[in-house]
DNA sequence: CTGAAAGCGCTAACAA
DNA sequence: TTGTTAGCGCTTTCAG
């Protein structure tokens, strides 16, 4: 058994009250009874239980944070930033991922339930319904996902994808496709109403789709086929994957057909070409969620987001 | 205040021992008490209180999982797959990242520490000496990491990393360079004791080098001066960075240099030239070494590794 | 400033 | 099969 409160008082002939609050409120002790408890916990290696703690105080100190999917790019810049505000407010942040499974999620926020002060919930797929089930039982901030009365961190995503479109029709496209996301999700569902009505662009919406690099290969022959000259997708990976797909199909990017991301993720960086996408405040919504959750203000804040042109847009063929 | 088991019992006239029993023995109750005791449960939304659980029978059912860098594309598979395995036994896995800081690695152990029932550390950056404190404290199992007495889930990086080298010698280089990983790294200390002596090839280490992208670029100057045709990057973001420094430097990949990863992870697969790379089995030493924890078995694994041929090696120049 | 005592929510003997 | 009774390790009144 590990060494407890009560072998650290025994240890220094004093109360085990007097050893707790050496730790939870040290000015309320004496300094030399102070300095004589913490080195006796010390050399007994004690370590206060927070479990324990946590039973009386009702606050753990640790936050949760549940995405979609960890290996997607799009979120670990979210976590890292979200772990560095945590830390910067000694909270701890514990991870978890549902791969893209709405069962998952529930199951995920029962199993923080009391072992977190709150969770941040990142692009969940859950329905309305069974959120509002799941934000009732324990304090929660939502990213990328609308919901009455729940603190909510949102990035301008339709804005984003306006913009992306805009700079499509800017270079002369005319026909365009929109490769959408998931069905659950809130972004896709705002991308898709963004770019409904681009003036000049005729926007054929395929999907929903995996928001991954496969779900991008797999929408390939249906773009190619579509007749269109650019396209958006719903992410970076997606677009990639799209790339990919119309390569094997002897379709070139830009050059036959130009293609946008959007997250502005690593991978799409690094990509060649490298990928022209429109970028995610990713750290921003990580830091936000977690500060917003910590001082349990409530809030819907908007975030913004940016293009960024680079190797895989270009004008259609046969305009110079 | 959350509802709690005495509730439920107050609402169907039984003893809290017994709504206790319905739901971690339910077969040593009877079946229509169990029913009554259920519903209630269900109407009035109770949820097990898992930390005061916690507190009687030593168990969480949770794992701690920590990595360096969740943004390392290395990472997400295991993480993943680790998931998975615990899942399946009924743990619950919760991630955190050190952002590759030793000190940051011992304080989340010990946050852990009482909220899971034992940690898998992820290629540790922390000392022998500090390590051995830390595994003292927790029921652990090293992935990458060499550790006497302690369960061990090793990658015979060794073994690729000698396989590459030979590639490389095979293809007809003669000088090469290895571009080495941190200093903390177990994984960078077998890949150098690994290189150093293939036949017929003279190898030059450079490094440490931080395992990224930029840790690759910036060597990419002192690699092109080094007279090498061929190089072994730590990673394959460490190799990425390195081809795009070299790139800006006029050098191209593998036209003048041959340039090798490490992981095969998604950003290597998806990088163009697409990268020749040795591949880590990470979703099996992720699995395993959650089943090594959960049963407490005490066994140092070695899993195999193996070469991926792309296309950022090719001969030396002016060798056909 | 410190000790005594109650209790957080739950489980685990032990009886009945 | 169910109730009773102790705690798990810690915090927090309330006295002293």
């Amino acid at each position: 058994m590990a060494v407890t409160i009560r072998d650290v008082a025994r240890a220094c002939g004093v109360h085990v009250s007097t050893v707790s609050r050496t730790f939870s409120a040290p000015h309320m002790v004496n300094a030399e009874t102070r300095t004589r408890v913490l080195s006796a916990a010390e050399e007994l290696g004690y370590r206060p239980n927070r479990a324990a703690r946590s039973l009386t105080t009702g606050r753990t100190g640790n936050l949760g944070l549940i995405v979609a999917d960890l290996a997607n790019p799009f979120f670990p810049p979210l976590i890292k930033a979200a772990q560095a505000a945590a830390r910067a407010r000694d909270y701890h942040l514990f991870v978890a991922d549902t791969d893209e499974d709405p069962a998952k999620e529930e199951e995920l926020v029962l199993a923080f339930s009391k072992q977190v002060d709150g969770v941040v919930l990142c692009s969940p797929r859950a329905s309305n319904k069974a959120l509002e089930k799941l934000v009732g039982t324990i304090p929660s901030v939502l990213v990328n996902r609308r919901l009455r009365g729940v603190t909510t961190v949102l990035m301008d995503v339709a804005r984003g994808a306006r913009t992306a479109m805009e700079h499509l029709a800017g270079l002369g496209h005319r026909r365009v496709a929109l490769v959408a996301g998931p069905a659950g999700s809130w972004t896709s569902g705002e991308i898709r109403k963004a770019v409904a009505d681009v003036p000049g662009l005729d926007t054929v919406v395929i999907g929903p789709n995996a928001p991954t690099e496969e779900g991008g290969t797999a929408v390939a022959a249906q773009v190619a086929a579509a007749g269109v000259t650019g396209v958006l997708a719903y992410n970076d990976l997606v677009a990639i994957g799209l790339i990919e797909g119309l390569d094997e199909l002897g379709v070139s990017v830009p050059g036959d057909v130009s293609v946008i991301g959007i997250d502005d993720s690593i991978t799409g960086r690094l990509y060649r070409p490298k990928l022209t996408t429109v970028a995610m405040p990713t750290a921003d919504a990580g830091r936000m969620a977690v500060d917003l959750l910590i001082t349990s203000m409530s809030a819907a804040t908007l975030l913004e987001t940016h293009l960024v042109v680079r190797e895989t847009t270009a004008p259609p063929k046969g305009i110079p």
